[in-house]
DNA sequence: ATACTATTGTTGTAAATGCAACATATTTTT
DNA sequence: AAAAATATGTTGCATTTACAACAATAGTAT
């Protein structure tokens, strides 16, 4: 879309709308692998456990920051993780506040590297078309945008 | 977060992680700006009258399509925005099709140049610390790498 | 010491969202 | 001409999501 004579920009031709319209395509493609492979996993539990698989012992809040879900819903899918026998929960301290810490299972971790082995090939064939270093470059400049965004933002997970 | 030695990529190093972070912040950030200033418009309904507002004479769909929403969500949208009385909705054809197509009232057309006045240094200030290169570039990467993704999502709007 | 504030996790609820099913109309196929 | 397929918009529903309120605990202030 051309932008017109008064240079006014429009929402369609604006860094948020390209940003909002890839996030969204990448969460639909990634949703239909997770349906189409039918992985007894949601993709959100699957980001869920490899962040756990990698910070061992963290909290649900934190955990939360990570996965960008809310506590609630963070805890949700803490319910569910648990339930199948994926993580385990313990309560520990924090600060010296009572918090729930988490680590993976063995059968996680099988389950993980099961999910891995099957997603890594299909994910990475959708950059191929683009250069490794154009890729690079849009995440460091997206992460010290998304730095200054959050010193403007109310954030309160 | 620092790679583990098997050089696995994690969910918090990818760069669908990034894009989702950030645009989850530009997101909350623009929606509590609406909320804040009081503006008579969610800011999805002002996505969508800034768009008829560039495409006179659009059609549902075609609309859907360029603010990410489905067809019955964008519906709704314009169900809100014709009772506030800032579109006018008629029908007409395309390819011999009946479709619904509208277009921007004088008061929509007020409003909307009301709530750009209000939020235009606003949101200008955000991208200040970034070099205007870098943003141009990410925008550019990213339309690449959506115009791939869109080669194998299964979209259906 | 008592009251206030802050941190963490849970529950409840209202709104947003996507998706399937439907209604209508038109094109294509047989 | 009849049937099947396609395009468009709407309705209903089940899921997701955010947000506020709450419970429990611990630090801080008066």
């Amino acid at each position: 879309m051309k932008t017109k004579p008064d240079c006014k920009i429009h929402y369609t031709d604006s860094i948020y709308y390209e940003l909002e319209q890839t996030s969204r395509l990448m969460k639909k493609i990634t949703s239909q692998l997770f349906t189409k492979l039918e992985l007894d996993m949601t993709m959100d539990e699957y980001a869920a456990l490899d962040t756990i698989s990698i910070n061992a012992g963290i909290c649900q809040r934190d955990l939360a920051k990570f996965i960008l879900k809310d506590r609630a819903n963070t805890g949700r899918i803490l319910d569910s993780l648990e339930q199948k026998g994926f993580i385990t929960r313990f309560i520990d301290t924090k600060n010296n506040r009572l918090v729930k810490k988490m680590g993976i299972t063995e059968n996680g971790l099988k389950e993980l590297n099961m999910i891995d082995s099957k997603i890594e090939t299909y994910l990475k064939s959708l950059t191929r078309k683009i250069d490794p270093a154009d890729v690079d470059r849009v995440q460091k400049t997206l992460k010290s945008f998304r730095i200054e965004l959050e010193k403007v933002a109310e954030i309160n997970i």
